[in-house]
DNA sequence: GCCGTTTTCGGCCCGACTGTTTTCAGTCG
């Protein structure tokens, strides 16, 4: 059973459980799903190898919790969820994906109406019946007739870097209003997830406006309204479909694309409490606060404050107290505040980087190879990672030519690299098994060598300092040898091996297809090791943790194919490849000279995975890049 | 239901906005 399935239903019995009085048992159930949907290891697995008390030992799951978890590995149900249910059978997902529709709300649609799920719910709108029931009215009836229709139109998620260059350009709008202090995209877009639900868009205004105001009630005055030029221009861009909320500091609209646009405004000195805040995780956020409070301080959007005159009370909450702000114009003063170390953006997930930004490390590396997991290491670890940065890559080592399935010439992909900063590419046409590509041969392949030896010349006449490898993704074929001969692979600068055929191998064999190929010598870089489409198609089932050993084993590369919608290895993987000390590479795939600004996507997931430099080897110069790779 | 650098009992993250209310519950992030 997979640990999405498990949360599931406790997210459920927390949804069930809210429809009842008590506050707190559902937020246990929340919290519990959150930890199991976010742990890199199996649960079952853990139950499997250590039993009840090994459940327990995970973060918000006691007894309770572990013998629900044990009834559904063991039976595939548990009593408690279905009696909940019982009393209140309903399509829990599908009605609280309707936006403003909440357990309480479910409960009462069920208990008046029978109201089941959406079609019912759309039946009763469209019947004037919602509108009668205490609790709702007209204005609540068009709401969810209106967010039905966006469920039905949007799939819900986008593709961060797909839509990107469209939130850049709304954020751009924004800046050049002169109000607008400054603007940052937080959120998701900030942590860089491959995909986003929401764009959260955070401004400053300068709350003090001195060349206007007299006294500050007159600042204050002249803040608000500032406030509200930035909301009114907001609520009216052009592609804007409807407005969900429309205050003084906070705003929140549909966009025609079914995308979902907040927009919060606060005075600088709260700048950086509310970017912490806005940017998340939630669970990071969460984690913060109860450190705040654990030092007798509250945490919230607008700055970390200390009660006047109370001692630090181990988080007793102070009545009628006057709270003075000791943090927040900054993010960097606001974890210096709480005690620890800056956290970059793409690691706050809460997956262990509170923990070593607390330990005040001296950012030295991981220790590798020790096969031990997080968890256990952390006893010896000395911090927080140095994360590879947005301008440290000096090579590509995935780019396709229009000699197969690109769009352009190989001279024309490498001035476009150029562009992008690079210092050197690897053509890695597709070999004939892709014949739909036009697929190279080991003839036309050593043509390519000659087309690539002229331009290499020329650059190097024009002293410019780049350089064109010679290289191929080669299909692995269904018993895991290769497309071309050991023969033309040997004679390659870069050697890229990938699955493209039979996706639906079992685990066992598929695995072994692709060890079968990583043993050959000639080869350098598994690419797309997971073959997963984002949105379109599963990963192929693979033994990731065979082929992160047998990676290291080899010194074959593992690829961080920076594709939008590829970015494969995901960032949980490359953090297992981090752990185990096996190099990876970040490549663009990039099938037209417009596509090497995803690199900078392919770099999110790396530093999602907790990546340094020294773990990529295309961050390094050619030379030494060379000597990275096996042969 | 979970949890513990005061605690095995008594807390539990926090604030904005909306809609339906005459002071607040529900929802969201």
């Amino acid at each position: 059973m997979k640990n999405s399935e498990i949360a599931k239903i406790l997210y459920e019995i927390g949804e069930y459980l809210e429809m009842q009085d008590d506050v707190f048992k559902p937020r246990a159930y929340q919290k519990a799903a959150g930890v199991i949907e976010e742990l890199s290891e199996s649960v079952e697995e853990i139950y499997k190898q250590g039993g009840l008390k090994a459940l327990e030992k995970l973060p918000g799951i006691g007894v309770s919790i572990a013998e629900k978890i044990e009834e559904l590995i063991k039976t595939g149900r548990i009593k408690y969820y279905y009696e909940l249910k019982k009393k209140t059978p309903v399509n829990l997902s599908e009605l609280s994906a309707v936006e403003g529709l909440g357990p309480k709300h479910i409960k009462k649609l069920y208990q008046e109406l029978k109201i089941k799920n959406l079609k019912e719910l759309e039946k009763a709108v469209k019947a004037g019946k919602i509108r009668k029931l205490e609790g709702f009215g007209e204005k609540s009836e068009q709401n969810i007739l209106k967010s039905i229709e966006f469920l039905k139109r949007s799939s819900g998620r986008f593709i961060l870097g797909f839509v990107m260059p469209f939130i850049l350009d709304i954020e751009q709008r924004l800046k050049n209003l002169k109000e607008v202090k400054k603007i940052i995209i937080a959120g998701s877009t900030r942590r860089r997830k491959e995909t986003i639900g929401d764009v959260d868009i955070l401004v400053a205004i300068d709350e003090n406006q001195p060349a206007f105001a007299k006294t500050s009630a007159d600042a204050k005055a002249l803040a608000d309204r500032s406030a509200g030029k930035i909301m009114d221009f907001f609520v009216n861009m052009p592609e804007v479909a409807s407005i969900s909320a429309h205050g003084e500091t906070k705003s929140a609209v549909k966009l025609n694309n079914g995308m979902d646009m907040d927009l919060r405004v606060v005075p600088e000195k709260s700048f950086g409490a509310a970017l912490n805040y806005f940017t998340g995780s939630k669970n990071h956020n969460v984690a913060l606060r109860e450190i705040a409070i654990k030092k007798g301080y509250k945490l919230n959007e607008y700055g970390l404050f200390f009660a006047k005159g109370a001692s630090a009370s181990g988080g007793k909450k102070i009545e009628n107290g006057e709270w003075k702000q000791i943090a927040g114009r900054t993010e960097e003063d606001l974890y210096k505040a709480l005690g620890m170390d800056y956290i970059e953006p793409e690691m706050r997930e809460n997956l262990g980087e509170i923990e070593l930004a607390l330990r005040h490390g001296s950012g030295q590396t991981l220790r590798h190879g020790s096969g031990q997991t997080l968890r256990q290491a952390q006893g010896k670890l000395p911090g927080l990672p140095k994360l590879i940065g947005y301008s440290d890559l000096r090579g590509d080592l995935q780019v396709q030519s229009n000699w197969t399935d690109g769009a352009h010439s190989i001279e024309e992909m490498a001035e476009a690299a150029m562009r992008q900063g690079l210092q050197y590419i690897a053509i890695t046409d597709h070999t004939k098994r892709l014949a739909m590509t036009g697929g190279l041969d080991e003839k036309k392949i050593v043509n390519q060598w000659k087309e690539i030896d002229k331009l290499n010349l020329k650059f190097k006449k024009q002293n410019l300092n780049f350089r064109i490898l010679k290289g191929t993704e080669c299909d692995i074929l269904k018993n895991g040898t290769l497309d071309l001969p050991d023969k033309i692979l040997s004679q390659l600068d870069i050697v890229g091996v990938s699955v493209h055929s039979y996706f639906n191998l079992s685990r066992e064999d598929q695995t072994e297809r692709i060890k079968k190929a990583m043993v050959n010598p000639n080869v350098d870089i598994l690419f797309h090791p997971t073959g997963r489409i984002i949105q379109k198609r599963e990963a192929y089932e693979i033994d990731i943790d065979e082929i992160i050993k047998t990676a290291k084993k080899t010194g074959t590369i593992l690829e961080i194919d920076a594709y939008p919608s590829r970015l494969d290895l995901n960032d949980e993987y490359i953090k297992k490849c981090v752990e185990a000390g096996v190099k990876m590479s970040i490549d663009s795939d990039a099938h037209s000279i417009t596509h090497f600004p995803y690199l900078e996507f392919g770099i999110a997931q790396a530093r999602r995975g907790w990546a340094k430099k020294s773990d990529i080897i295309n961050g390094w110069p050619l030379e030494k890049m060379l000597k990275l790779i096996k042969r």
